[in-house]
DNA sequence: ATATCAAATAGATGAATTTCAATGTGAGGT
DNA sequence: ACCTCACATTGAAATTCATCTATTTGATAT
């Protein structure tokens, strides 16, 4: 894991919106229609912030038909938390 | 701790160089002009990358005489951890 | 096949960010 | 007082990013 993959990690926290997203998803997997009608933003802003949500790897993607049902990914959080706590031994 | 608060802690990781520094001062306090010899930036350019960090909380700078000298905040350090803590609880 | 709905993509625009060269500031040292 | 060193600030250029409108894709339903 190097300094730019860290930062794609991280990309998924440092901007406002992504992190209402974060908080949104936090009562489990939403598609991105449920999304947007909660946030204040166009369609294609929130497509945008969600790919890079999915680029992180904070955030999954499941197709369903039409549908893309988004949830929050265990293993992606676990990777920022392990870099985080990598941090703090000292 | 509003969106915007979280996402100005997160801005100092996504950032290449940003995380370049923090692993630099895995070893502990260092001045600026320290690390600035381990990086391929310019001097000005580094100011404002320690402000960024600095301004997130996950960096402090202790000043001494003409010399800055940076280490990783623990408080801040946690304050991270604590948010990505959260989104695990589900 | 056509219509409709969910989401992605393209293209444009403005704002924010990264970067540098030049200059300013402030603390020691001579 | 002057010089030097460490760092900050300014201002400008280049790049990246967030956002929008318009359009396309892809899936389902009629």
């Amino acid at each position: 894991m190097n300094e730019k993959e860290i930062a794609t990690i991280f990309k998924a926290f440092c901007d406002e919106n992504r992190i209402r997203i974060l908080l949104l998803l936090l009562d489990g997997e939403k598609c991105a229609c449920r999304l947007l009608e909660e946030m204040n933003i166009t369609q294609p802003t929130l497509s945008h912030h969600m790919k890079i949500l999915c680029d992180s790897g904070i955030v999954v993607g499941r197709k369903d038909g039409k549908w893309i049902h988004y949830s929050l990914s265990d293993e992606g959080i676990e990777k920022a938390q392990k870099f985080i706590e990598f941090l703090r031994r000292k």
